[in-house]
DNA sequence: GACCTGCTGCGGCGTG
């Protein structure tokens, strides 16, 4: 394996307790748990972090996974709670979890240290039982470790006991802050944090957001406070990691090594043939020879891309370990498998010492315990850095090894005939551009708040139930203008009440003193227990073999009875359907295929493609390709200068055209709804567009056009795509408010002149904006 | 050309 760097950062500097230390400024129960740890010393995050949050305020603290963040956060805000003394008046602490995993996870991490410190500490989730909640309800105190859902469930619920159960509340701990960011369930947590300090009449509620390192700190700030990130500290840990290995292999779909292009027979394809993709299911057998070879043996990552492919490489190296006779240790873990399994999976790779593989989507980025893993494996260039680099982290936590990571990336055979986007070796492209832009130390940035119109309707129905009625003033003023939605002017949230009132949505209705009321169909809405989250989830099957939940199916891919699939790592026959249960029964046997999960479509960042378009333009060697990684990437450049796309950005292909603006997936689709605006017959994939029966002049022309013009408001644009109800509740806006959402959020209608003229080739070295 | 996350109240029944 190559080595790109033996410190990508340098390694922690050792604090002696000799040095004066943050420990020594915090309260004596607090100091005595540290002390019977036996920890040598604060980790650099804690020594940066004990002061800020001692002096009050709000505060980012961001670190790599496992550097010690919530203890930084905790020992501190325990010290205030000591100078506060506790009562039962209210709870003091209440940290915010995106999964339940996590809230059991840091149960038992904080566990001995509330108990030290004479601080009550709760569980609260949907897997914690009633009883317990009530409990903690009647006599609010210490901290509460609860999900966005369980809070907004809380307040909907027991709207009148809010000000009381939170009026002594001293701090809100958000954990993995980046996972919140640009979503709706990230718009939904800091209104619910809003309308607390609201309802308790408190100014502000100190804010304390743990996250990942991202590229641009200022924006997580921003979101932890929206509208003030300027007045939040922002705390950085040391990365106290040991470096990072890594290396990009390269493989052919039809297994002949690359540069052998006799092998094939492209010659006969008919030159405007797209780029078939191809089945999830076919893997090269270099690949899962070398997959086999590297893996087995002891514990690794391995992203597979989609939950379809993590069926394939889990059954393939499964059988591989049958047909060698060893036992196996390839398991699945993916958001449709049963809980129970995917917590084998976990515990397997925390607790057993057995070596094992875990092949996973990306349920294992986040920050769930899993102990140490030797190497980090990735099938494809993934989507963005931001997540290659939380990939990274969950290897190379043990002293003194460094993070290992390979990815693996398979091309198409080609020849003269084959289409330029297959020539252009583009997965390969984008994954040496990914890997180059994280040595640079750049990840995206979280995406700019959008209208979030779904979510503001739901929280208008929130707001009502926790009051009991609100006057429309004081809704925008609490959810819009001192709330997350400041996007929202008070034109537009009139039209969005008025579009929640109408005679076919019937969410609110207006009593006679003009208060806002929750109206038939809202009724409905919020007394089901489905009220609580933001965020849209598909009907699913059941699948079941033996009285076993394997897992779950979504309704939109349906199988049919005899069918064979391969699910949970095995494969099986479908003996029975129950569509009224919706219960899929199986029975195992010896064949099968990968089932059909709908994805909704990747973004890749505009930087991401400009540095493909770099790395497709220089002759740099890179040091982590393997041989044949290295012969696709010469392929690659040449193809690059054969269609002379160094030095233009269309170019004929067959009966039509191809444009190369080398900008990211939503500036790509926004030249292509121009257009098609503009009668051509345009469709993009693989960062190209490609117009049909079509000659290169007329497109210069076009583009010319577009770029010389000014930049169009973006509804015609709009009104073009297919407008699915995305977020959970669209299906109740207006034709006129999804289009507004659509132009805010999906398009970037501003930026066309500047996209056209990067497709032109004007100036292919300036990045748009 | 993708992935992930979450859930209350209450009626009915069995058990100590």
């Amino acid at each position: 394996m190559q080595v790109i760097s033996r410190s990508m950062t340098p390694k922690a500097e050792r604090t002696t307790s000799l040095q004066p230390s943050a420990f020594d400024t915090l309260s004596e129960p607090v100091r005595r748990w540290i002390w019977q740890r036996n920890w040598p010393s604060l980790r650099d995050v804690q020594e940066k972090a004990i002061p800020v949050i001692l002096a009050g305020g709000d505060v980012v603290i961001s670190a790599r996974t496992a550097a010690g963040k919530t203890e930084a956060a905790f020992l501190p805000l325990l010290t205030r709670y000591a100078e506060h003394a506790g009562s039962a008046d209210g709870f003091a602490i209440l940290y915010v979890s995106p999964l339940k995993a996590l809230i059991n996870d840091q149960h038992r991490r904080l566990e001995g240290l509330c108990e030290g410190s004479g601080v009550l500490l709760h569980k609260w989730h949907g897997d914690v039982s009633a009883d317990a909640k009530t409990r903690a309800r009647k006599r609010p105190s210490g901290v509460v470790l609860i999900t966005p859902e369980s809070l907004e469930a809380l307040l909907v619920r027991r709207g009148v006991e809010v000000a009381h159960m939170f009026s002594r509340l001293d701090a809100v701990v958000i954990d993995e802050l980046h996972a919140f960011i640009g979503t709706e369930r990230g718009m939904q947590l800091q209104s619910i944090l809003n309308r607390i300090e609201v309802a308790t009449a408190r100014d502000r509620i100190d804010r304390i957001g743990l996250s990942a390192t991202l590229g641009d700190m200022s924006l997580a700030a921003e979101a932890l406070r929206p509208g003030k990130g300027a007045s939040v500290t922002i705390v950085e840990g040391k990365d106290e990691g040991n470096g990072v290995r890594l290396q990009i292999r390269g493989y052919l779909l039809d297994g002949t090594a690359p540069g052998d292009l006799t092998a094939t027979a492209d010659d006969r394809d008919p030159p405007g043939k797209p780029p078939e993709p191809f089945e999830p299911s076919t893997v090269p057998a270099a690949l899962a020879s070398d997959l086999f070879r590297l893996l087995r043996g002891q514990s690794n990552l391995l992203f597979a891309g989609s939950r379809a492919n993590v069926e394939v490489y889990a059954d393939m190296l499964r059988s591989m370990c049958d047909e060698a006779s060893f036992p196996n240790e390839f398991f699945p873990h993916h958001g449709n498998l049963a809980r129970a399994m995917r917590e084998e999976v976990e515990a397997r790779l925390r607790d057993d010492p057995r070596p094992t593989t875990a092949v996973a989507t990306t349920t294992l980025e986040l920050g769930i315990d899993i102990g140490e893993v030797e190497t980090i494996a990735q099938i494809g260039p993934g989507f963005s850095v931001a997540s290659l680099r939380q990939r990274l982290g969950r290897s190379g936590r043990r002293a003194g090894k460094p993070a290992a990571l390979r990815m693996f990336v398979i091309e198409p055979p080609i020849g003269k005939g084959r289409h330029p986007i297959d020539r252009l070796r583009l997965d390969l492209v984008q994954s040496i551009a990914m890997v180059e832009c994280l040595r640079a130390g750049w990840c995206e940035p979280p995406l700019p708040a959008g209208l979030h119109l779904s979510t503001l309707l739901h929280q208008v129905m929130a707001l009502i139930v926790q009051t009991g009625g609100v006057s429309p003033t004081v809704a925008w003023n609490l959810l819009c203008e001192r709330g997350p939605f400041q996007a929202v002017d008070r034109t537009l949230f009139a039209e969005l009440l008025r579009c929640m009132a109408t005679p076919e949505n019937r969410l609110l209705e207006q009593s006679p003193q003009g208060l806002l009321m929750i109206g038939e169909t809202g009724e409905k809405i919020t007394e089901s227990y489905e009220f609580y989250a933001v965020f849209a989830t598909e009907r699913e099957y059941r699948i079941i073999h033996d009285a076993r939940t394997l897992g779950t199916y979504p309704l939109s891919s349906p199988v049919a009875c005899g069918e064979t699939i391969i699910f949970a790592g095995r494969r099986w026959q479908v003996s029975e359907i129950d569509d009224r249960a919706r219960v899929i029964m199986v029975k195992p046997t010896r064949a099968g295929k990968p089932p059909h999960f709908n994805g909704k479509g990747a973004a890749v960042h505009d930087h991401v493609v400009a540095t493909m378009r770099a790395v497709l333009a220089s002759d740099e060697a890179y040091p982590y390709l393997d041989p044949a990684a290295n012969r696709l990437l010469d392929e690659a450049r040449s193809s690059f200068l054969d269609l002379q796309l160094d030095s233009r950005s269309v170019i004929a292909h067959g009966e039509g055209v191809l444009i190369f603006p080398w900008v990211g997936t939503m500036k790509l689709q926004t030249l292509t709804l121009a257009l098609l605006a503009r009668e051509f017959k345009a469709s993009h994939f693989g960062h190209a567009i490609e117009l049909q029966e079509c000659e290169a002049g007329k497109t210069l022309e076009t583009l010319q056009d577009i770029a010389d013009s000014p930049a169009p408001d973006g509804k015609e644009l709009a009104a073009r795509l297919a407008q699915p109800a995305l977020a959970k509740f669209d299906t109740f806006l207006s034709d006129h408010l999804m289009t507004l959402v659509t132009m805010v959020e999906r398009i970037s209608a501003k930026d066309l002149p500047l996209i056209a003229a990067n497709a032109l080739g004007i100036d292919t070295t300036h990045e748009v904006a």
